[in-house]
DNA sequence: GCCAACGTTGGC
DNA sequence: GCCAACGTTGGC
């Protein structure tokens, strides 16, 4: 199993909103990144577990824990030309684009900041705290995983 | 294949 | 709003 970081806005897309989907599940629609792609069909699986992320907003941060509950599968907006997702290049035989379906899986006790991550030098591995890195979607190690667990209040072996 | 221009991201 | 970083585009 292999663990992630999800970004959203929360603007555009929140925690919260995911918990008020039915089933607790959204289909993670709009990656345009190639690599951000390729981490999903080649390396997620469902079952594995992750972190919301909540970025440009005034505090980002981790709000809680998901899980990915489906294989990767095309994302039907880059068919839709009135989606600000279309993409005209993308060819419905051979899709350029794919999703996965996100669930909610546990609120953290507390929020845990941005600002916090940067103090903890244990995470200093962690992709989402390097210079430019702009991927939606990054992996986490199993040791950062169940750090950030317990910052957030959350014991990772009940998950 | 190179690379300059441009667009986007995201923290501050 | 600023700006650093990086991905994409397109001319050559």
């Amino acid at each position: 199993m292999r663990h992630w970081l999800l970004k959203s806005e929360p603007d555009t897309f929140s925690f919260e909103d995911l918990k008020e989907r039915p089933g607790r599940t959204e289909p993670w629609n709009g990656v345009r990144n190639y690599q951000v792609r390729n981490y999903m069909r080649d390396e997620m699986e469902p079952g594995d577990l992750g972190f919301f992320y909540h970025s440009s907003c005034p505090e980002p941060g981790i709000p809680g824990v998901i899980k990915i509950v489906s294989a990767a599968r095309p994302d039907p907006h880059a068919f839709d030309p009135k989606s600000d997702y279309y993409d005209p290049k993308s060819d419905p035989e051979n899709p350029r684009w794919l999703l996965v379906d996100v669930a909610w899986r546990a609120d953290f006790t507390r929020f845990v900041p941005l600002t916090e991550l940067r103090e903890h030098p244990e995470l200093s591995e962690l992709l989402i705290l390097r210079r430019g890195n702009r991927l939606s979607i990054t992996p986490l190690e199993l040791a950062d995983f169940r750090f950030l667990c317990r910052l957030g209040g959350v014991d990772p072996k009940k998950l």
